[in-house]
DNA sequence: GTTCTCGCGCAACCTTTCGTTGCATGTCGC
DNA sequence: GCGACATGCAACGAAAGGTTGCGCGAGAAC
């Protein structure tokens, strides 16, 4: 329950590598394997999978310019994985929230008792 | 850059079997290695490696009682990771949203332009 | 129009991670 | 003490992220 997440589009975005292409591409626009892979720790290679996998998601899509193939994101795809990460997150605020709370009414209970 | 996220958290709250388990132990309180694999579609050793990943970023601590040892989770370091979930998740929102403006502002210009 | 270059895709391979099974140990209840 | 149960450790298999090497097709240079 609660974490019923979309679990594909989550590990498509768990991987930092992943994280700092979407990140290039918002920043920079549209980019190319090669461009990307120029700007980040790994091979073209590497890059081209991972672009292989964000677009089987649909996160980004790409079009075809003579020899090259040039992707971005897809905007609406890259909000509906945002409203998911902020999702859990205030999941998991609203629990801490309520612990504390009860935590604290635990505490108060005790000074109440025993006069600590 | 942006993304300039403590990588290793991210990775542990990245995998989704250590959501669930997260969700879990906040929901139903501290649980074992037993426990949570009751409730889980893997095993018990698998759930094991993920409670000591977890346990390796102080997302949850343990205290062992008797034949068992009790997980739960950490709440500072919780909130914690999720700030760095809403901190990657609005900047996605704000890079969205400077795109859609030039978006607007360049089709405005176009109609103004063309008289279309 | 040949040739040279550059971007890409495909295949083989390595390493790490997630998952499994199997076994040995330690603790609780009787 | 003995059975039952929770753990930990080790070996192994499958998938993911990364690498290198190769061949092909499209632009650019001559």
């Amino acid at each position: 329950m609660s974490t019923t997440v979309d679990d594909e589009l989550w590990s498509a975005i768990g991987d930092p590598t992943r994280r700092t292409m979407i990140d290039l591409l918002l920043s920079d626009g549209p980019g190319t394997a090669t461009s990307l892979s120029r700007r980040l720790p790994v091979t073209r290679q590497a890059v081209s999978k991972h672009l292989a996998v964000l677009g089987r998601v649909g996160l980004i899509h790409a079009e075809s310019a003579g020899r090259e193939r040039h992707y971005q994101v897809d905007e609406a795809q890259l909000a509906r994985a945002v409203a998911q990460l902020s999702a859990v997150g205030s999941t998991w605020d609203d629990r801490l929230r309520r612990i504390k709370r009860i935590a604290e009414a635990i505490e108060r209970n005790r000074h109440h008792d025993e006069g600590e």
